[in-house]
RNA sequence: GACCGCGUAGCUCAGCCGGUAGAGCAACUGACUUUUAAUCAGUAGGUCGUGGGUUCGAAUCCCACCGCGGUCACCA
């Protein structure tokens, strides 16, 4: 697998570079050389130790406990103590100190310090610290103590090279901070830098909160295509790909809805939910990854009041399963997810910064002029909503710090939306804010077939006339509405957004793992 | 996409009003067995992002390109 990695990416690089190859005095190899003078030295080190019928890669080596475990249970060994508990260990080289009397093990649990004494160990085990170098996985056999100045440690019989490291691990004090080379190199990262550990691991706490609370109400885990032949779900670019079987072009999932919704058509369950990616073919900044995670839900027999209760159940269990209060810091603000969230329709706040109340405006013209009368430059084929959303955006989202649910969206702007049982311009949507971010969008879900296929005949023609973000008609989703979808509350959290704020993250790739990158083949950093 | 900034040894960074490339850590050789970024002495390691240009001479000045970061506009 390596080896074909390799192949490939050099046949790409061939092809990027053929000019420069075509030199017969540039070394076609150069990338291999400069390899070979870093790996030289632990070359030879792991070749030396395989003359004397050692296996640098072993297959196994039975652990009887793991770095945490150790200090939790030592915890209160005295500093000088010596017991005769009697352990095997494993793990990383992080740090040699007094030509290897100390060395740093550490494992995904934590730390604990390897003591290499030649008093406690044979000549035959003493002679391997020659062979170890920083970075190498190893197994070490030995008995607990506490050193004089305090550091719980391994007093050690035995060691066994578990797995040689033939690269130098970054400098140990600064660590790796290019922040470029983390993201490209995310192992290097995660073996350097315990912050970059404990905001992934924080995300995976988070996902199984998730699943947890969805779980524990009876909702129903279900995965739905990311192939779709339809755009739809959601107002956004997609990516286009193409399946060469069927001839036919498919769209990346901009968003799960009209599936998760057909389920509910389905009677498959009362609840259905589906954590997933999304793939947004836009703008790459600290917020927006091309492929984010959310999840999406829908709830037959509840409507957007129910819904909002339950995202503030659902976010206070996360938080608490986090951080154990339901106060966060982000930054230099304290969030508290704890009291009842502000409930505030996205009208009433554009009347709050302006003054002026748009349900007294009837067209869209209107609207446009008296928001150029209030100074915004808004776009000549703005609809009613999309002015009042504008002006929303412009004024009010970035001051909604505590959580908020902006509720009311205009009926224009919110095409899979039931309309509001008061007033037919707005929607029953709501969208929670924390932090001036959007972390939730929910509405009681419009189920009546013949509006549906109105809003989306208005897509269509909004597409028509060169909006790209606009959905595709879905002929089947109005047949399936048609058979009937019972009244229904449906929401979606961006889980990395989630992530950023309750790890005090300030970009999203610090909370995705493999963040999306422009690929560099010409960089011989990433060629290896 | 626009603007600003960055790219020098494996890593962290100096050097940048032009004069043949420097430190610390890591590595290598040696000393040292109770250290916590261990210490001490020595050695080696770099087409200074890529490609052009100006110049007697470019890491340094100019242009283009690549990648990254930040700010802004649209999107979660």
């Amino acid at each position: 697998m390596t080896i074909f990695l390799t192949y490939h990416i050099n046949a790409i690089m061939t092809q990027k570079t053929s000019a420069a190859l075509a030199d017969p005095s540039a070394p076609a190899s150069s990338v291999q050389q400069d390899d070979n003078i870093l790996r030289a030295a632990k070359l030879k080190k792991l070749q030396a130790l395989e003359e004397t019928g050692t296996n640098a890669f072993p297959h196994k080596f039975e652990r009887t406990h793991k770095q945490g475990e150790l200090q939790d249970k030592y915890a209160g060994l005295e500093n000088g103590a010596e017991t005769e508990d009697h352990v095997h260990i494993a793990g990383r080289v992080m740090a040699m100190r007094n030509n290897g009397m100390f060395i740093d093990l550490t494992d995904p649990s934590g730390k604990i310090q390897v003591f290499c004494h030649k008093e406690s160990m044979e000549p035959s085990e003493f002679q391997k610290l020659d062979y170890i170098d920083l970075g190498d996985i190893i197994g070490v056999e030995g008995t607990i103590r506490r050193t004089p100045r305090g550091e719980l440690s391994v007093r050690t019989k035995s060691i066994t090279m578990l797995t040689k490291s033939l690269l130098p691990l970054p400098e140990k004090y600064h660590g790796m901070t290019n922040i470029e080379q983390r993201y490209r190199q995310r192992y290097l990262d995660l073996i350097m830098n315990e912050q970059s550990r404990t905001v992934l691991r924080t995300r995976t706490m988070i996902v199984r909160a998730i699943r947890e609370f969805m779980n524990n109400m009876g909702a129903m885990e279900v995965e739905t295509p990311m192939l779709h032949p339809i755009m739809g779900g959601a107002a956004a670019k997609p990516f286009v790909t193409h399946h060469n079987a069927f001839d036919t072009d498919f769209f990346l999932r901009v968003a799960p809805e009209l599936y998760l919704k057909r389920l509910i058509v389905g009677g498959f369950a009362d609840a259905v939910y589906e954590i997933g990616r999304n793939f947004r073919n836009e703008g790459v900044s600290i917020k927006h990854n091309p492929e984010y995670t959310a999840i999406e839900a829908y709830h037959s027999y509840m409507d957007y009041y129910d819904l909002m209760n339950l995202i503030e159940d659902l976010v206070r269990f996360i938080v608490l399963a986090v951080h154990g209060s339901t106060k966060i810091q982000y930054g230099d603000k304290v969030i508290d997810f704890g009291p009842p969230w502000a409930r505030k329709s996205m009208v009433g706040l554009v009347q709050e910064e302006t003054g002026v109340d748009f349900m007294t405006i009837e067209t869209a013209a209107a609207a446009r002029a008296k928001a150029a009368e209030l100074g915004f430059k808004v776009d000549p084929q703005f609809n009613w909503g999309q002015v009042v959303e504008y002006i929303f955006a412009e004024t009010a989202e970035h001051k909604l710090i505590q959580p908020t649910h902006v509720i009311d969206h205009p009926y224009d702007i919110s095409p899979l939306s039931k309309l509001h049982r008061d007033n037919p311009r707005l929607t029953e949507r709501f969208e929670s804010y924390v932090n001036g971010w959007e972390i939730c969008n929910a509405f009681t879900e419009l189920n009546d077939p013949r509006d549906q296929l109105a809003r989306f005949q208005e897509q269509v023609a909004q597409r028509e006339g060169g909006n790209e973000e606009s959905m595709m008609l879905d002929d089947d989703f109005v047949t399936a509405l048609e058979y009937g979808l019972p009244p229904t509350g449906g929401w979606g959290v961006g889980i990395d957004r989630l992530v950023m704020l309750l790890t005090d993250s300030s970009n999203i790739r610090d909370v995705i793992a493999f963040p999306t990158l422009k690929p560099n083949f010409g960089n011989k950093k990433s060629a290896e």
